[in-house]
DNA sequence: AATGAATGAGATTTCATTCAT
DNA sequence: TATGAATGAAATCTCATTCAT
């Protein structure tokens, strides 16, 4: 539980001492569950990740197999920006600025791309996708940019409207922008 | 030139002795020049962004005006992509995980994202860019996409070939991924 | 229980959950038997020295009053030499470096040098030893080495044979090594 | 410089903090000049090895080749003791209690014991020695018993004078006491 | 009586920064 | 100006002990 609680607080320049006071855990309370501070950061990270990962998975799920890809996309479009809204610090902490934990990949990746890459590749073979695209560097690309502008919206002062944001994001996913040209 | 031996290292969990050490100068020495860690590191990544933007900027003036919009994307992708390429420790530094210091705002940033953001604007008023798009959100969504993808590219093992990502990374740029449709 | 089964490992870096897992008790019952670490320790190393002390005694009995000097010697330092291979962990428990605890004197005390003082004292009166002797010292050397020598016997890898080290240890007894010259 | 300085008060429970006020400087200090308090422990430990046996050396070298037997142990029981005395600190520090550092023995070793050893074979193929006693357990248990007794010694309240304390030790030396008898 | 998670004082260790040379 | 040993505040981590179950 002690996860959740401190997740949701920033966790960078922050000591354990300081994380274990903020939990209202004695330090050595602390040390009993985490082998360390970077053990909690990886948690909290794995655990949104994980997080926003079902929430896309049930929105997949929800919006029947025979949507047409325009209503998938925008579906998990605002499934994630849903899901950012309602768990800003998790989202945050686990796709912001340094992630030094995402084992995986660039910013924004924890995440896997290689849901998105399949799809691609499936619409490039049914030569609904541009041929000149990559799918796997599309998908990468598709989502370090969702995450990295979520994170933005969530922190701008002046943000555009959630329509505009999800209306935006969903014009650029390749599966809708990299449509075969003519 | 510490600045450029310094940049080529990593400098986040790095400390100023071990900073000091790598730049073959005594910690005393590096204080002479920086007032400390942190505005050594900036001075690294405006270094950085600097260097990109006039590597854009130069690619932007010798593509002459009267080029398309298409020539004028992947000018400056190519021309983002070759700098890369040519200084990647800069890049990682002032683009990858964990820029700290970046006041201006999400992960690519640093890098302004205004003259894009007004190049859209301009399109959308002419009708050649979608009107749901929101320029501003794109401009900053491509920059992060474009930075981050290629952050991930050079670390990459098993990469795509170099015309593979500036194919994708055209084809993803706003102003031609979202023409309007029809 | 607890006490041999402790006794038997180390007690010095160790902390006392590992103590209690070793004895396979919840740390929360070691706390039950003893007042604390330090307390386990002394009652180890006084069940060492008390274990050590009847067996000197028992044979020190069976041994008749009629025995030589030498028949004497040689049997209490066999009763030695065979406790501590019986108990080694004890022995080196209460006899081996770092019996911070032993409030008697230098190393290998704890065990008393008394009754080894008072003979040497009867033998010097009787002229049977060396006037230069201090029985006292003689006392406290010969325990201390007697039992520094077993325990590094216990260690060696390569060791002489046990009759051997009985053999020089009865030899160096001041009661046999110092008699009158001439 | 540090060394001395520490060694010359306990370290046993003495924590890090401590020991570098004691020495007059600061935590970082002692950690540039030692891995850790172990470190310095053993440094202490071995310059008190060194100092002791360099004055044995001395000693020996001092009085000629061609002294007795007797007049070469009494010699190096005198300069043994007058280094304990002059160097009380040390000598505790290295042949005390605890010394978990003295990798090569039992408690007084961490001296070499060779030299002794050499000279009891050498003496007991002249027929010199008693045929019982094994050289290396005796040459070990003499060490043992000087260290072990001096420590007592040096700290005992009622302690017999020099001259009983060398005298003793010279009679249980070995080359003295273990002479064949008749 | 037995348990072991929780505790926090204190030990250990790091590192940004200073300053005498 | 260059240097790097020295510094100590602050971070990390350990472990003897308690206490609710």
């Amino acid at each position: 539980m002690g996860t959740r609680l401190i997740a949701e607080r920033g966790v960078d320049g922050v000591n354990s001492n300081v994380i274990a006071r903020a939990a209202r855990v004695g330090v050595g309370t602390f040390y009993g569950h985490f082998a360390d501070k970077h053990a909690l950061h990886r948690a909290a990270v794995a655990a949104a990740v994980d997080g926003l990962q079902s929430a896309l998975a049930s929105r997949a799920a929800s919006s029947g197999a025979q949507a047409s890809v325009d209503e998938q996309v925008r579906g998990l479009v605002e499934a994630a920006v849903g899901w950012a809204q309602s768990h800003p610090e998790p989202f945050r902490l686990a796709f912001g600025r340094s992630p030094r934990s995402s084992a995986s990949g660039g910013p924004g990746l924890g995440l896997s791309s290689h849901g998105i890459e399949v799809r691609l590749a499936a619409l490039q073979r049914a030569g609904r996708l541009d041929a000149g695209v990559d799918p796997g560097l599309a998908a990468r690309a598709f989502i370090s940019m969702q995450t990295s502008v979520i994170v933005w919206w969530l922190e701008a002062s002046e943000r555009p409207p959630r329509e505009k944001l999800v209306e935006t994001l969903v014009r650029l996913h390749p599966a809708i922008a990299c449509r075969p040209i003519g």
